[in-house]
DNA sequence: GGGTCAATAT
DNA sequence: CATATTGACC
């Protein structure tokens, strides 16, 4: 058990993906061109007057709908009393700013970025910059930074850290000892109680045990060691994702190894998780090839899941 | 400004 | 349904 500790850190290296790694992923995914090809543009809703500078070209602009207003899709029935929330449907009042400027902005160029994804491999990364971090510095500003994900917002961390937290809560209160050790498991043997909704996913990851103890002096002091990735800085204008996992939801559930597994030889030398990273190549489509486990492969075209939602997975690095 | 929480939208 | 978004408060 204490061993585990920091027996769990020396692995945290060796998952680590190196920047490399994440970068060719994290390219430009989407280009503006790409975008407008796949009509990927803010439908109903356009918040703010996104500038993006790092995109220099113009695009086409084919013939932009004016789109004057959307109507208030949701009539909602049950509030008699309005609520004073102008959430999605609002803009309209008193957007001066948006009906200038907005208005004769293309809708195109304001990306809306797509509905974050949070796969385990993804959520790991969470879970071990939470670790590292210590509860207390866990913040998400921090928490992205240390990631260094490119796409990932603070709001998408803040959101996810929500949601951690309270699961966090409920595994103190119902597991003693076996359930921090039941990390290790995994996704096999979760607690019988809370939501399987919410927990297959933080199931996932091994939950550093000190995040079940509030009060433990013992496991404060960790190094402070700065992984690389806090020093990239990136616009993050772009998801770093692939496109979604919309395989068949049968494997979904089914995590199986990377192909681009690239844990260090448990032999002894291991190379440096930071050097000679093989660029993972993402085949974008073309092949019919039927991947015999297709853990995480671009889809674009069945990436609609949900319906007209974009959904795009963050890249499947790191693997247990 | 940024974090957290809660509610709500999609 | 999971996540995003928003608002409110600290």
């Amino acid at each position: 058990m204490r061993e585990e500790d920091s027996n769990w850190f020396s692995r945290w290296e060796e998952e680590l993906p190196s920047p490399e790694e994440l970068m060719p992923l994290s390219q430009t995914l989407i280009t503006p061109d790409l975008a407008l090809a796949f009509d990927i543009r803010n439908p109903n809703h356009n918040p703010t007057a996104n500038n993006t500078p790092t995109q220099q070209q113009a695009p086409p602009l084919p013939q932009t709908q004016p789109q004057p207003q959307p109507p208030p899709s949701n009539p909602l029935p049950s509030s008699a009393t309005t609520p004073p929330h102008p959430s999605s449907a609002e803009f309209a009042a008193d957007s001066v700013e948006l009906g200038s400027g907005a208005a004769g902005e293309e809708p195109a160029r304001t990306l809306k970025r797509p509905r974050l994804v949070w796969t385990p491999q993804l959520h790991k990364r969470f879970v071990d910059a939470v670790a590292h971090l210590g509860i207390k510095n866990a913040v998400p500003k921090t928490i992205m930074q240390l990631m260094s994900v490119d796409g990932l917002t603070r709001e998408n961390v803040a959101s996810h850290l929500q949601k951690y937290r309270l699961y966090l809560k409920r595994m103190q209160g119902l597991s003693s000892g076996s359930g921090g050790g039941g990390g290790g498991g995994g996704a096999g043997g979760l607690a019988a109680t809370a939501d399987p909704a919410t927990d297959h996913l933080f199931a996932s990851s091994p939950v550093p045990p000190h995040f079940l103890h509030p009060g433990r002096p013992n496991s404060d002091h960790f190094l402070p060691f700065v992984p690389v990735a806090a020093l990239q800085h990136h616009p993050q204008q772009q998801i770093a994702a692939v496109a979604a996992m919309a395989a068949h939801p049968q494997l979904q559930p089914q995590y199986h190894r990377q192909v681009g597994h690239f844990g260090s030889p448990p032999n002894g030398q291991f190379e440096h998780p930071f050097l000679s990273r093989p660029s993972q190549s993402v085949h974008r489509m073309g092949a019919p090839v039927h991947n015999p486990v297709p853990g995480y492969v671009e889809d674009l075209e069945s990436a609609n899941g949900t319906g007209g939602r974009r959904v795009l997975t963050l890249f499947p690095t790191g693997e247990d």
